[in-house]
RNA sequence: GCGCCCGUAGCUCAGUUGGAUAGAGCAUCUGCCUUCUAAGCAGAGGGUCCUGGGUUCGAGUCCCAGCGGGCGCGCCA
């Protein structure tokens, strides 16, 4: 078991003797902020001193007293306002590093309770490009679900890709009408980008065109057959589209059931809710009022318009439905930006009125805006919306121009891979290093930049790692069982395990809060960590002894960054 | 008008059940490449955490009011 772990079980124990029937799920151990205070330390013994009106420095020594943490720290002691902070025998650090180079953990362990998660998110919408829109959305959603994979949940994902809607009609007309084959076949998405913004702008200044549109829509949902062709014919050239974009990032769904798919169960659903008394008419649509709710009582929701058609809150509620009876999640997940706040509150709100007896937890995983350096929103010179494919494409151009400049004897071909690694991820890491419920600012200097909290910053230091183990003729340490007498002296050899052990911990809280931006402040500060080691700590010149135990804390460093990145869903080189 | 979010160093941002002396990168300044990749390291300066009250042993974090900014608010998604 893993020291913080041990000791919290431990703490646990001696509260509840101390304090028969306290609820001990809150007292926890966390790393202490300065290594002066020792390695872990909890201040939970505070707040539960304060809800009895205790003397909180006596309450933690008597906790102590029923403390018996012998066999893995080397003193524990009461400080300041009632802290009780833990410092490791050296044995027990070196204990899990050993347990951790013969492969038993990586500092991490698996929950003991996984629980069915449905994480939703990406949703790009057929016939229009996928922009920078999307981006947050995609990389944020595949790290939360690979965050949760990593701990041991069961996880799937669906892609609720934009498939119906009134955006079809317009669509039509320009096929129809209007349609460039050789550039459909060249550009699909642009092609078909190209006829809805036509049809859209001709549609304001004649109304007959609208008219048009809304005939083709209805005859699309009456199911029309020749419309049902083109329709389908547009869905499978945006989901080419959305393939390509998905392979170069790097993510996977298990499903896409797009928003045609609930189609038939939108009447049925209205129907059940308008007879279940929860929603009525008003102004010609079917509603559903929130009187009881203070924050949603000005904003009913919609769930039918007054000419018939449903709207996303319609599909949304079937699809929550079909969700829950297909798969059973214990939790659904939805990772959208923060303007739909107030519709998913609605979309939750009406699902419990409907389903009071539904234990499933509904949560909203928002996320701001991504800004241009002027604080609005980001876009290219002209105007345009920047597309996702553009964005990667310069991404990739700007890192390989660096690493051209860096490393200009390696191959083209070494470097255009390299350059795909450092771009991509440089793109995914500074979406996921902010806190997501931030704006944030796109800068191509700052994600790209060599130092400070990056992602080429973060790969160079597991290249560095890499290239020790190139110059030293090993592939790894071989596991590091043959060195029982690790020892560790440098401070920066103590610093560096200190950090290893903690992954764990904030992958937990990673996964806890959906905030992966606490995973990659943990992994800046191991490449710190590192890199201080590496610097004043020689591996390779070392003397047997020791410098055996620093090729193992060099692989388990390299290992750690590994498998951060790879919840992160950003891939390593073994050059820069 | 109502609701949500934000305001932390010159700039861009972190800040984990309220917890110990508020951190990082950039920029500025000072050092370090015959030594495992200097895409690096060591160090310095820089703060009324928007303002004012309150709760608390303890507030950047919680509550109230105000100022400033962003977003949302019945037939788009």
């Amino acid at each position: 078991m893993l020291p913080h772990k041990l000791i919290e079980q431990r703490l646990q124990h001696a509260v509840q003797a101390i304090l028969p029937g306290s609820d001990v799920a809150a007292v926890l151990v966390r790393p202490c902020p300065d290594p002066k205070f020792g390695d872990y330390q909890t201040n939970a013994l505070m707040s539960l001193a304060k809800a009895r009106k205790m003397n909180p420095r006596q309450l933690a020594a008597d906790v102590t007293a029923k403390l018996d943490l012998r066999d893995c720290c080397e003193s524990v002691e009461v400080a300041g306002a009632g802290f009780l902070n833990f410092r490791l025998a050296p044995s027990a650090m070196v204990q899990s590093l050993q347990e951790a180079a013969r492969g038993e953990h990586l500092f991490f362990e698996k929950t003991v309770r996984p629980r069915t998660v449905l994480v939703d998110f990406s949703s790009p919408n057929v016939a229009k490009p996928m922009h920078i829109g999307h981006i947050r959305s995609t990389i944020l959603g595949d790290s939360i679900t690979r965050m949760l994979r990593l701990l041991g949940h069961r996880v799937i994902t669906d892609n609720h890709i934009g498939d119906w809607g009134t955006q079809f009609g317009k669509l039509l007309v320009g096929w129809k009408h209007h349609l460039d084959l050789p550039a459909l076949q060249i550009e699909p998405i642009g092609e078909m980008d190209r006829l809805y913004k036509l049809v859209n702008a001709a549609g304001e200044s004649d109304p007959a065109i609208l008219e048009q549109s809304r005939q083709e829509l209805v005859k699309l949902q009456r199911g029309d057959e020749e419309n049902l062709k083109i329709w389908r014919e547009m869905l499978a050239l945006s989901q080419a589209q959305f393939d390509r974009i998905y392979q170069r990032l790097g993510v996977n769904f298990d499903k896409a059931l797009g928003e045609s798919f609930y189609n038939s169960r939108l009447q049925p659903l209205v129907r059940e809710l308008c007879d279940k008394g929860i929603a009525r008419e008003s102004e010609g649509a079917i509603a559903v009022f929130f009187k009881d709710i203070p924050h949603l009582k000005a904003n009913p929701a919609l769930i039918q318009k007054s000419d018939g058609a449903f709207n996303y809150t319609t599909t949304d509620l079937a699809t929550l439905a079909y969700r829950l009876e297909t798969w059973l999640p214990a939790e659904i997940v939805y990772v959208t930006d923060a303007r739909q706040q107030l519709h998913f509150q609605q979309i939750f709100a009406v699902f419990r009125r409907w389903h009071p007896e539904a234990k499933v937890n509904l949560t909203h995983v928002w996320f701001g805006s991504i800004l241009g350096e002027d604080g609005k929103p980001f876009k290219t010179r002209s105007g345009e919306t920047i597309k996702l494919a553009d964005l990667l494409d310069e991404a990739e151009e700007r890192a390989f121009k660096v690493v051209s400049e860096k490393n200009a004897e390696l191959s083209e071909a070494q470097r255009r891979e390299i350059a795909r690694i450092v771009g991509i991820g440089a793109v995914k890491y500074a979406d996921l290093m902010s806190n997501r419920q931030s704006d944030y600012v796109f800068s191509w200097d700052k994600l790209l930049a060599l130092n400070g909290n990056t992602a080429p910053y973060l790969q160079y230091a597991y290249t560095r790692i890499r290239s020790i183990f190139r110059k030293s003729g090993l592939e790894t340490t071989g596991g590091g069982t043959r060195n029982p007498r690790l020892a560790l002296a440098a401070t920066q050899e103590i610093a560096l395990a200190r950090h290893l052990l903690n992954f764990g911990l904030v992958l937990e809280a990673a996964v806890d809060e959906y905030r992966p931006n606490f995973l990659c402040n943990y992994l800046f500060e191991l490449a710190g960590h590192f890199t201080s080691f590496y610097e004043n700590c020689p591996v390779l010149k070392a003397e047997s002894e020791m410098r055996a135990n620093r090729l193992l804390l060099c692989e388990l460093t390299a290992r750690v960054l590994k498998q951060g990145f790879e919840v992160l869903g950003i891939e390593t080189a073994e050059q820069m």
